[in-house]
RNA sequence: GCCCCCAUCGUCUAGAGGCCUAGGACGCCACCCUUUCAAGGUGGAGAUCACCGGUUCGAAUCCGGUUGGGGGUACCA
């Protein structure tokens, strides 16, 4: 069923893509495939100051990454422009915005500006210390044509102000319900075009949302204040307002809205640190959302066919990263070994390149070995840390740490040393886990040690870790030649080290 | 300062007047499984539903106030 909903995430490249933009990108996305409504990008690079090509890359392949796709967008990053409303980049459509300046100009519904920084600063110095709210004190707003003349005359360049008119303006917000404001609180009349000619936010956001006939705005809590101002300049430019939802904010773990200095807000560093995809939207999504039941673990596509703006909380939510790692570790265990060992394969080569590793495994080697690591993986990164040792040249291991807590050195020479005759025993045909446990399980018996403890040196002597993956499957992995060779190593430290104590 | 918003276990949340002596999940603790680590299973601790009033036969749910927290107050977005 075709539908009028339009919505759009319209991210300014001033920064990498932050887990906010992606929440709310995700939020209009779910909004827009539920409803069979169209989802677009927007690029609001007006801040020329501050944005950058490298910006627009790095938030437009981390939405694609997140599997976030839009119906129309820019022509950017290797894609092509789409859609019917193009240019769907701000600094493309300059020429919509001074139109439309000159509009409000024309009708007086806006006026030149000439005051000067500095007048504007000392005005809203005077009004801090007189405790009183800032705002525009109206200094240019009732100018006459000869005074306007004579600004223009000393060669100030004007900005363009929007006349606030009094009156309380009040939507219907779908998350937050009736929401009424009084435009005497708004600051007065502010500015839509600066005096280099560069429209500003609140200004582009509207005549483009006008313009690209967007029907629902789903956007932050922190735009409830802008609100007012939107829907005033909606009315001005003879436009009916869009249908607002204002979600909740992410918070960082003290509370406060989510910011780079107490968190980690770069997408990219969710994706360099292992996490997936559908773990990311799937925790993305309840972050103020809730279909209601008691599941939550939920892929893409059902989120969508799930999700409703309803039921959006209005408190904010803080982000918990242990929680995500579960989410991510749920997902881990779910996808299809193909899948897996493609997305594992970048965090080993990775770890080869920083020198963690000596060597990168195949993907046969990698698959072969999911059945031991897949649920042990809280992040991608962690296959490393997981099984690292298995790609390691030379583990040099610390024979002190070979020892297990009830035996001495002399009992864990001798262990390791049979142990090592017994796995010597098969050849690589029967280098199976079920071949190698029996012989050793039949050593401890007459041995009268505990399974465990000779586990646990031939464990440390093989791996270098006191946690590994179950032990046969992990000498298996290793192979007959390394797992012996290992073992001849540890014996030769440890009898070493036996030699020098004194 | 001024304006606006919000308020259920530490955290994410279920809850839309009686089903709630408040449910689930993360985290935490214990036990089971077990060669270590995980995963999994079972059980547990953890919320006087911020507080105070009111409405009602009955309130976590409705209303008012208080407190607390957050957001906004730019020629940034």
């Amino acid at each position: 069923m075709p539908s009028d909903v339009r919505v759009r995430i319209a991210p300014s490249p001033t920064g990498p893509l932050h887990i906010g933009t992606a929440r709310t990108a995700l939020f209009n996305y779910l909004f827009a495939r539920h409803t069979g409504g169209t989802f677009l990008l927007r690029l609001e690079d007006t801040d020329t100051a501050r944005s950058t090509a490298a910006f627009e890359k790095d938030i437009l392949d981390g939405l694609h990454w997140l599997g976030i796709s839009w119906d129309e967008g820019p022509g950017v990053a290797g894609l092509e422009e789409a859609g019917p409303y193009a240019p769907y980049r701000q600094m493309q459509r300059l020429d919509t915005y001074a139109e439309a300046a000159a509009r409000l100009l024309a009708a007086d519904l806006a006026y030149p500006c000439y005051c000067s920084p500095e007048e504007l600063v000392a005005d809203r110095k005077a009004q801090e210390a007189a405790r009183l709210p800032t705002r525009y004190v109206g200094r240019c707003a009732t100018l006459t044509v000869a005074e306007r003349a004579a600004r223009e005359a000393e060669g100030r360049p004007p900005a363009t102000r929007f006349r606030v008119r009094p009156g309380v303006v009040g939507w219907n917000d779908l998350v937050r319900d009736r929401v009424e404001i009084d435009t005497a609180n708004l600051g007065g009349d502010f500015v839509i075009v600066r005096g280099d000619g560069d429209p500003l936010y609140h200004f582009t956001v509207v005549v483009d949302d006008a313009a690209m006939a967007v029907s629902h705005v789903i956007r932050g809590e922190d735009h409830v204040s802008n609100t007012p101002k939107h829907i005033l300049l909606f009315e001005a430019l003879g436009h009916t307002p869009p249908v607002f939802a204002h979600l909740p904010l992410i918070l960082n773990p003290d509370g406060s809205k989510m910011s780079k200095r107490k968190s980690q807000t770069a997408v990219a560093d969710y994706v360099a640190q292992g996490f997936v995809r559908e773990a990311l939207v799937n925790y993305l999504a309840f972050m103020g959302w809730s279909p209601g039941t008691e599941e939550e673990i939920f892929p893409l596509a059902e989120l969508a066919e799930r999700f409703e703006l309803e039921k959006v909380q209005k408190g904010g939510a803080r982000f918990d990263r242990e929680r995500l790692e579960w989410v991510n570790g749920q997902w881990i265990r779910r996808l299809e070994d193909e899948d897996l060992v493609s997305r594992l394969m970048p965090f080993i080569e990775a770890a080869r390149i920083a020198g963690e590793i000596d060597r990168t495994p195949g993907e046969d080697e990698v698959r072969a070995l999911l059945p031991i690591v897949r649920e042990r993986l809280p992040t991608l990164a962690a296959i490393v840390d997981t099984v690292g040792f298995l790609w390691v040249d030379d583990l040099a291991v610390d024979p002190a740490a070979m020892i297990p807590k009830r035996w001495d050195a002399p009992t864990t020479l001798t262990g390791l040393t049979e142990a090592r005759a017994a796995l010597a025993a098969h050849d690589a045909v029967t280098w199976e886990a079920d071949e190698l446990e029996p012989p050793l399980r039949a050593l401890v018996e007459v041995r009268g040690w505990k399974a465990g403890d000779l586990f646990m040196a031939i464990r440390v002597a093989t791996t270098g870790r006191t946690a590994t993956p179950p032990l046969f499957d992990t000498l298996v992995a290793l192979g007959r030649e390394r797992t012996l060779a290992r073992l001849d190593a540890a014996i030769v430290r440890l009898a070493a080290a036996g030699t020098l104590a004194p």
